[in-house]
DNA sequence: AATTATAGTCAACCTAGGTTGACTATATCT
DNA sequence: AGATATAGTCAACCTAGGTTGACTATAATT
């Protein structure tokens, strides 16, 4: 570990250093699901809509409103998604206007898989830290996540 | 403080908090520079360069090297910065066929200022967790920037 | 039954943030 | 001095990630 370099980290905002994380988080991530998951054209924006995608099923039109970006926008990368098999579409029983669009329960890219992933990055994170400090810094996040976000 | 929120943030991955922190820091810092600090056409993609320009001042081949992008495009980022008199232009005495890019050290957008107002956000963070813990909330962003950027 | 509202798609368009190629002005090498 | 390399700009173009408008199919309202 190069100590020269985490001094000069420490001199600059926390606030620099909270996007630089962050950056480097989002370029691995990418990076993992790209070449070892198997879906090469992945795109961080492909990422971002599953954050609001219910478990139990999710229309285009809802995804929409909760994403804030319009319901054509929100079709399209969907259809990308379905089309590389990491988001399944079926029909919704209650609205035959309406698709339920859900994560794979199987097949390579199941959500499970996806978790687990998460959990990978957040073991590695745990080993570089400590897992007591790991829980710490988690915490930390979700105060100023909280914080920030009431505006 | 609503419990309720913090606990979901904290059932879901290190990562995900990590990026949405970032996120709303970014907006965060964005709105102020267009509001408060009165750039209103500045981008995200401005403040980006600013890492890459040296105190002493930089032409537009380094910030175009250390950025990783083409001469042209920085080019064009940085005459809007000087345009909106966030960053100035001199000549070169050491050559002719270059400009020095540097921060201004008078007028309404001084270096010192914008590093006031990185600070003034830190202070902020620092109410939101205490003194000691964004102490060691910084330290540990370092820890993962440096561990995270070796690969 | 007719009207009105909603879910989704297709197509045309827009903007940010780049790219490459061609050019000018100055430096450097021989 | 002449050839070559480098700093910067201008212009044309490209792609991602959106936008709005027009449309079809189904639901809900009256």
């Amino acid at each position: 570990m190069s100590n020269q370099r985490l001094e000069g980290l420490k001199k600059s905002s926390v606030g620099h250093c909270l996007i630089k994380a962050a950056r480097l988080y989002n370029e691995r991530m990418i990076s993992i699901f790209r070449e070892t998951v198997g879906l090469p054209d992945l795109q961080l924006y492909h990422l971002s809509l599953f954050a609001h995608i219910d478990l139990k099923g999710s229309t285009i039109n809802e995804i929409s409103k909760k994403a804030g970006i319009s319901k054509q926008a929100v079709s399209k990368t969907v259809a990308e998604l379905v089309a590389m098999k990491a988001l399944i579409q079926s029909p919704n029983p209650d609205d035959a206007r309406s698709k339920l669009i859900s994560f794979p329960t199987e097949g390579p890219y199941t959500l499970e898989k996806g978790v687990a992933f998460l959990k990978q990055q957040d073991e590695l994170m745990s080993s570089m830290l400590g897992p007591d400090k790991l829980q710490e810094f988690h915490h930390n996040l979700a105060v100023l996540i909280d914080e920030l976000d009431q505006t």
